[in-house]
DNA sequence: AGCTGCATAAACATGT
DNA sequence: AACATGTTTATGCAGC
């Protein structure tokens, strides 16, 4: 009763479990197999060889383009009959004509999926009519349909990549990393020009100030399918950035027309304001600052090099230094494009430098791979990236950092595994309210394991987009008490962190709060302890681990070819399964395009094969092997009260592993952060 | 068809 | 009385 009083902002307000009725008959009317139904054509495109699913992939881009130039000529027409005559519109109605062409220019130019608050965000900066706003959705799916292709192939091409590999392990070849690096770069290739083609759409977008894309969030459109682009490309990226720029400016109107590409005059001294000056012109200022410093000191300038302006896209030829600076400071001084610019340059930083994080962890995981395999069986390879949790409070000593250590990768997930099937939630959050029914656990039975890796990958989509997390609620509760500090939370901190981290849960409130408790009380593998300050929860982990395997069955011939290659023990294929299945879903996260397939499989074998093990050996002393069919054991919980005499070695996870982790600290006063994070 | 896991709703108890 | 917290029962759905 201390800390309540965060709860009923919530929503739940004075909605107690009475109100209850009232509040779910939209959840309930919405029931009806929302998650199943895919887009056909998807599902059709999925077949395609990937050569075939690459061209289409392009002959989609290349008609937005020309859809988008006929549209900006329509526009242009349309402007110009509203300027010649029909004076019917108060000077009002004029002053809206900008705003009317905006969106659909960005609907007609919009390769990448937009997500909730850059929709948000548009729908604040402009009004956009019912049209517009159809258009631009019908575009959004139409984009999702094509990234899904993308993905569809690039994973083909891993699997394909995979058997290979393996086949040439058979035949004892030695330079298969090798071999495997050459086809990726040869797959990334392929991949570029439509990866160049959307880039440029963003920036285009970008351009506008009508994405606002903060450093953290780039990776959505950013990261998710341009991948390996090179120098060149990326030059060519700058100039696309110049040019448009400098149309923008001879048109006179701000990012709003995109007519008659012209040809490209470098220096361009006018400013638009950017929608996001003024976050970027402080860090500009000390950047600016610094890098004056450097080049006063040295003589050399890291934007300046054979004599050549290095400043993106920019390629002016200088005699001397001098001049050079002179040039810096006067082509590229502190206005809105260089700001502009230098959010891009950020954001390419961010991405090569994820690319090589992943290459390299793909790297270290094909030489631990293939050592593994030429020697012996190892029972730990490396992990690719993915901490599991049940690795970490398991096997691994305390020092590591907690089950969901936020990951390194500053991803944000274009669409996490679910939600593929609701893909549409990715563009029109609300009609989800309608559209994701409760969660009839579609693939709870496989997401039944812990969903660290998962869930920490999707996280930031999960906290903005109204999708319900295909986890079960006590899934979502352990993975809210490992993540606390100190394994433990008191129900109000668990209504917390679900409002926290999933949008999902930021309504309806009576009803999941009331599936909480419920799931708290079922479930032995939670466990109330009494406290100081009242009761907290925490979690069995070895309770939770035997819930856990469920069904191991048939095995296609993949699943037996990288299992093996993985040295991984048959018991794993229920998990490979289960991810395969999966897979059918998801869209890949940012995080894991690399080698989705394998990441995610990694997963799932990982936890998998802990749980397995854990059956198989410590599960000691209470019951019979692996999991006990018993259906008595169900409703029996026990007496949880006294944690003491509860010999469980097990029962509180907690006790020494801090780690210094950010996140979760704010859980306890926080209260109702949610609602400023959209 | 029956079992099982899960979500959801709701009644009820208890403490503040 | 209102509310938060827990417990328990009932029901329905879906997968096996």
């Amino acid at each position: 009763m201390m800390q309540e009083s965060g709860t009923e902002a919530t929503s739940n307000g004075p909605a107690s479990q009475n109100r209850a009725a009232s509040v779910e008959d939209g959840a309930r009317n919405a029931r009806p197999n929302s998650a199943t139904s895919v887009d056909v054509t998807a599902a059709d495109l999925i077949h395609l060889q990937p050569q075939q699913a690459l061209q289409v992939a392009r002959q989609i881009l290349l008609q937005q383009q020309h859809q988008q130039q006929q549209q900006q000529q329509q526009q242009q027409q349309q402007q110009l009959q509203l300027q010649q005559g029909t004076d019917l519109k108060s000077p009002k109605d004029n002053e809206n004509q900008p705003s009317l062409q905006v969106p659909v220019s960005v609907a007609m130019m919009t390769p990448q999926v937009i997500t909730p608050q850059q929709m948000q965000q548009i729908l604040q900066q402009q009004v956009l009519s019912p049209q517009q706003l159809q258009v631009l959705l019908q575009q959004q799916q139409a984009l999702m349909l094509q990234q899904q292709q993308l993905q569809e192939f690039y994973k083909k091409q891993q699997e394909q990549l995979h058997l290979q590999l393996l086949q040439q392990q058979h035949a004892g070849k030695q330079s298969k990393e090798q071999q495997q690096q050459a086809q990726q770069l040869a797959f990334q290739q392929q991949l570029m020009q439509v990866q160049q083609l959307q880039q440029q759409h963003l920036l285009n977008l970008q351009r506008q100030g009508l994405l606002t894309i903060q450093p953290g969030q780039t990776a959505l459109p950013l990261h998710s399918l341009t991948q390996g682009i090179n120098p060149a490309e990326l030059q060519q990226l700058w100039k696309e950035v110049t040019n448009l720029k400098e149309e923008n400016n001879s048109n006179g109107r701000r990012g709003l027309d995109l007519s008659s590409p012209q040809p490209p005059k470098k220096p361009l001294l006018n400013q638009h304001a950017s929608t996001n000056g003024q976050y970027m012109s402080h860090s500009l200022k000390r950047e600016g600052s610094t890098l004056d410093d450097y080049h006063h000191s040295h003589h050399s300038h890291p934007l300046y090099g054979h004599g050549v302006c290095k400043w993106p896209g920019c390629e002016a030829v200088f005699e001397d230094f001098q001049s050079f600076l002179k040039h810096l400071n006067n082509e590229h001084a502190l206005d809105d494009r260089s700001t502009a610019q230098c959010r891009v340059q950020m954001q390419v930083v961010q991405q090569l430098e994820l690319q090589l994080a992943k290459d390299k962890e793909r790297l270290q995981a094909m030489m631990t791979h293939l050592h593994v395999k030429s020697t012996e069986p190892k029972p730990t390879p490396q992990p690719l990236n993915l901490v599991s949790s049940v690795t970490l409070s398991k096997t691994a000593p305390p020092e590591a950092s907690p089950p969901l250590s936020l990951p390194q990768t500053p991803t944000t997930p274009t669409a996490p595994l679910t939600p593929l099937s609701q893909a549409h939630s990715v563009i029109t959050p609300n009609s989800l309210h309608h559209s994701v029914g409760p969660m009839r656990r579609r693939y709870s039975d496989k997401y039944n394991m812990p969903i660290s890796p998962d869930i920490v990958q999707n996280k930031e989509f999960y906290m903005n987009a109204e999708v319900r997390p295909p986890f079960t609620y006590a899934s979502l509760i352990r993975q809210g008490i490992l993540e606390s500090p100190e394994k433990q939370l008191t129900l109000n901190e668990i209504y917390n962190w679900f409002t926290r981290m999933f949008a999902y849960f930021r309504r309806n409130a009576a009803t999941w709060k009331n599936a909480v408790r419920h799931n708290l009380s079922l479930h032995k593998c939670f466990v109330r302890v009494e406290n100081v300050k009242g009761a907290v929860w925490t979690v069995d982990e070895l309770e939770f681990q035997k819930r856990r395997p469920q069904k191991i069955t048939g095995s296609p011939a993949l699943v037996k070819n990288i299992q093996t290659s993985l040295g991984y023990g048959p018991a794993l294929s229920a998990a490979f399964q289960a991810s395969m299945a999966e897979n059918n879903i998801p869209l890949y996260t940012t995080a894991s395009i690399g080698s989705p397939t394998l990441n995610s499989l990694a997963n799932a074998i990982r936890e998998e094969m802990i749980g397995a093990m854990d059956h198989g050996n410590s599960n000691g002393s209470d019951s019979s092997p692996g999991r006990s069919p018993l259906p008595a054991m169900h409703h029996i919980k026990e007496e949880p009260l006294d944690p003491e005499d509860h010999e469980g070695p097990l029962s509180l996870v907690t006790t020494a592993n801090h780690s210094p982790d950010f996140d979760h600290h704010r859980d306890y006063d926080d209260d109702q952060g949610h609602d400023d994070m959209l």
